[in-house]
DNA sequence: AGGACAGACTAACGCAGATCAGTGAAAGCG
DNA sequence: CGCTTTCACTGATCTGCGTTAGTCTGTCCT
């Protein structure tokens, strides 16, 4: 296998075999790389006619704000994703985007896109099927906050963080580097950041896991798996309708 | 304008402007029509090598279920939807489909979709368009169970649901019919039965609407809106990108 | 007709998690 | 060099919602 240059590739790679030109196609869709600082959104909601991108480095979540003041973050995105692919589709964006970290990324633009996979149809399929496993994976969120309970719901989370960082090399069953803060994952898991506190400290006092000084690291990776009921069978060993 | 056929037809109809060619391709995808009993599954998570369905009648919803026997509704879906279209992408599906009434769906093959598309692009598109918004209402519902109380939850979700079958001429400003039970309602909006109970007799008691023998009546539609913060922007007037 | 069952509805009680109100440490900055 | 900001962390109190345990209807059986 030739070298993977990208995350995107590297995730894509993990699940179909990419040829040396799909791996320069890929490479071609990193032309216009641009770099945003932390904590400026990129994307706004309701904002139209904006770009597409794809996260070569560096964290970002999509959140919605309420009117309240609250906030729920839907997801966060990890290199190797798209950012406000879906969004592209719509005229106006919605939902928004903030870079948690500095980040890179690359501008795509949905003809580019189209072109590459005309060309590489089974770039397509890859793509789709890692937007599938996006979706996938908005569902289980979902699932969690209407569900799990606290402690569970946050194991859960960080367990599937970690499979998606695996999945780019940005992560080991050991664990992980992290530059979440508690409030950023009170917002994704629908709690305080008070109570977010309070579940980690049990979490770390029962010696499954801890999440400090930027890093996640798993002392008992099973126990976690089962006290969270994680079962990364939807993230792992499928492929699509590949013909 | 011809004479619209099917749900799926009224409701991309009201996103482009199909031709008649468009719309005998629609038909045609309708050509192996099945009827199943309400109550039966028709999709499992897990199961591998299920078809995808366009749904023609009744209501249908699709869950997960949790090892302390609780489940998560995760969407319904109405007439017009497609069902396990994303799962059909996946060698396995990541959820369980249940009809909620006796229900007509249309099998559809991966291959059948295709070629639709190959033939009639713009349909690719609208199809696309469908999908997507399909995929903004997961979001707009796993906001809704992170950072809204019952009242605003309960009130958005079935103003959301209003929306949804205006689009396919089963509901009106003043409501629709809805042969949902409390129980379903609760498993979708991630509340005890008892507790939604309660909040319908608030909703109901306050003037705002009621939800009663399966149908669902809007009394204070513009203070409903207002206590749910509910955009229908969302749903409405946007296109996809069209070429 | 009587029994079984599903669904709407209610009251009493308990708890998970929110809210409020702090402390203390580290990092950026004029 | 203090000053401000951010983040981790904690205890006390409050509350929205779950749980339990029912009653009452209507409907489908046989």
């Amino acid at each position: 296998m030739t070298a993977l240059h990208t995350p995107l590739a590297r995730k894509l790679g993990a699940f179909v075999a990419l040829s040396a030109k799909e791996l320069a196609v890929l490479d071609q869709l990193h032309s216009r790389r641009r770099v945003f600082p932390a904590g400026l959104d990129i994307m706004h909601e309701g904002q139209t006619n904006h770009a597409a991108y794809i996260l070569a480095s560096g964290w970002v979540c999509s959140y919605k704000l309420l009117p309240g003041g609250s906030r729920q973050i839907v997801d966060f995105q990890i290199p190797g994703d798209f950012l406000g692919l879906r969004s592209v589709l719509f005229r106006t964006a919605d939902h928004s985007i903030e870079p948690i970290t500095r980040i890179e990324a690359s501008e795509v633009l949905a003809p580019e896109l189209l072109d590459a996979f005309n060309t590489t149809p089974r770039l397509a399929a890859a793509v789709l099927w890692a937007a599938s496993r996006d979706e996938a994976m908005v569902v289980e969120h979902l699932v969690g906050i209407g569900r799990r309970d606290a402690r569970e719901r946050t194991a859960h989370f960080l367990l599937e963080l970690g499979a998606r960082l695996k999945l780019v090399g940005l992560a080991t069953t050991e664990g992980y580097a992290c530059p979440l803060s508690q409030y950023l994952l009170a917002d994704a898991l629908g709690l305080s950041a008070v109570h977010v506190n309070r579940v980690l400290r049990e979490l770390r006092e029962a010696g499954l896991m801890t999440f400090q000084h930027g890093a996640v690291t798993f002392q008992d990776f099973k126990g976690l798996v089962k006290l969270a009921d994680f079962d990364l069978h939807y993230l792992d060993h499928d492929g699509p309708l590949l013909r």
